[in-house]
DNA sequence: AATGAATGAGAATTCATTCAT
DNA sequence: CATGAATGAATTCTCATTCAT
């Protein structure tokens, strides 16, 4: 038995040993690609962030151009991962809903390198169609399909006084994409409370009337 | 006299045809920017397409990334040329000018290569830091300062229940924003009609209520 | 006994094993080297086609040079085995001699892919010394002086009006060579019977008059 | 007229300079091709020897394959350039034609860099089609068919007891292909007098009864 | 001023060779 | 012994920049 396993063993490390490269070689390409960009990325550059040889990046992806799109496959894969969750709950309103799908913008996305994703997919979609596919097929539509079966069940409990929503859920995610966006290019020049956007933004949704005051 | 004017008449001819030649330059840099980025973009085919040789673009522009600032720079500058205008005029309803401004930004950015430019601005930003500085101080901060002084006016005249856009005017333009990146990155994978959706946002500014039936 | 005997079968039958994979690397080699040629041959796509590891290749020559020469020598080796024992029979007229070489050489050259070894070493020879002298030694020079002897003999028996063979052997290989480049480089021009070919230059050898018809 | 000719004058001086630096590059390709083949061929090497820097050999030739095929083409073509001039002299015997050519395949190719041409035909022509093409084209079927011509009408004229020439003119050039094989591959092993060579090859393709003791 | 030929640093990619397993 | 993953030197090709004309 254990005579059996000790090769299986020692497979097993090299296999992880493998796994641990390539996605040592994803790691330090998502930094570059999300940084310069495609076309400015030196392969050079990422194989020693990964600490591998230049050569060793062919042994996982055939081309540039193909660490590039996994990368940013690899990157997008587990965004929307616990998005349903959040969704499905059936002991929150849909006030409560919405807070909460701003806070996990917030928490797992704005404040963590993958908001660059984002950056990157508008960067460098229009030349690369199969991110923007891929893209579009995993995060966008999803994202706005579980949006449009929340507000129908809004609209019908009541809770939403416009169609807004459910005819357009994009809008939900327009002042995310501003903050995103602010938030890599103009934060410089003049900061800006994302979750305090979100939160007004939230409150034209709902119909909340508003004026600025503190909400009794 | 004529010998006088002749030299001056042949420096202006002179002068204007440097300036014609400038802003070929600019004109085709602009395309191949906006669709290759800085780095894929090649100073052969700007010159190829501004028809001059390669060497003149050296004369107007110090390199590569001076060529891009200026390229950007220039087109930007006339983007918001109009806007004031609009914002200015005494005898509109807050919704209006919403509305206004919406036809304003689809027929003069949406529909247009301009649109390209938020891209561009996007895409690059954050690594010319001269051209994100410019195009807050140009475009964002002169935008967002005139949606500020029309929402105080609104919301003095009881035209605005909420006070959202008064402190987070970017709520504007964050449905337009997303209407740039959809017709650019996601045309292909499904349809958006930004007009609708522009209007459906309008309407949540302005607390409409509204059921998706045509307003009475 | 068997104990004794046990490692001696297994050291032969290793023994065996090594050689049969030392042969398999020489094979595959030889396909690869004749086809591409020395530099563009990859050892990668030796060692597959040989069904070995990469490295393997390495526990048998020290680089790819020395399994280049090996190759070559290798399959030179067994050309003339038995050129000897066609020129040593005594039955046979110098004519019946010539019409055996030349059934030899189509047979068990230009038929085969050996002809391609002749096409290497006048691609490679001048850059591998060894192969060029080895080859002299082992095939030219031995074809040469064998067929010295034989048109000795001949012209002794009054077989052979003109000297011109054992003066330059060189000229019964000519129309040969002609053949194996012919049938490698130009037979998608224009086919060449290589066989009437050199019938009628064995007729020109042994000043039989010839006027095209079939001989009585 | 002086002022309009100056400017051409100008551009005529860049246009030699221009042709003067593609033949540098040529020449020097030509002996690298030849010394290394194609494959080890570096454009380094090219560059170096032509004096011009790595790029301005693709300000000329699209890529490697394409300096080659140019060179070998470049380098085949003058080769024939005045056989014909040889083979329609109507006051020259066969026999007389015969030694011309030997003579002019002597000094214009057996004792010049051009022998290597025809190596290299051998070594890269099954790889590069266009090549073999060009030259079977060029060299090859012309050469063959002026040697038929002269081959007819000397048997017309009796000249020629043998019809083997006419069938296959490839029997002149065989003795001389060994001639170039063998200076370029193994004259350090054992020299060989081609043109002695050639003249006892001659005297068999005339019938000439031969023994070795000089002609009376 | 304008040109565009020439440059050469720089980048992607390949592949002979090594060596830990 | 045999493997084949990893290496990095070497090579092709590109393109921003310069400069003689």
């Amino acid at each position: 038995m254990s005579t059996l396993e000790t090769p299986k063993r020692v497979a097993g490390k090299r296999v992880r040993e493998q796994e641990r490269r390539r996605q040592a070689i994803l790691d330090a390409a998502f930094v570059q690609f999300t940084n310069e960009g495609f076309a400015a990325t030196r392969l050079d550059a990422v194989a020693e962030a990964a600490g591998v040889a230049k050569g060793t990046i062919y042994l996982f992806f055939k081309d540039k151009e193909d660490l590039f799109e996994k990368t940013v496959l690899a990157a997008i894969g587990p965004t929307l991962s616990n998005l349903d969750s959040v969704v499905e709950r059936n002991d929150l309103s849909f006030a409560q809903l919405l807070a909460q799908l701003s806070e996990l913008f917030r928490r797992e996305i704005l404040l963590t390198r993958r908001r660059e994703i984002v950056r990157l997919v508008i960067s460098e979609g229009s030349r690369f169609p199969r991110i923007a596919e891929f893209y579009h097929r995993e995060v966008i539509s999803r994202g706005l399909s579980l949006i449009r079966k929340a507000a129908q069940r809004a609209q019908a409990n009541g809770e939403l006084p416009s169609d807004a929503l459910l005819r357009f859920p994009q809008l939900l995610f327009a002042p995310m994409l501003i903050g995103i966006i602010w938030t890599s290019v103009f934060s410089q020049q003049e900061p800006l409370d994302v979750e305090a956007m979100l939160a007004a933004h939230r409150d034209l949704l709902l119909g909340v009337p508003h004026d600025g005051r503190a909400k009794p």
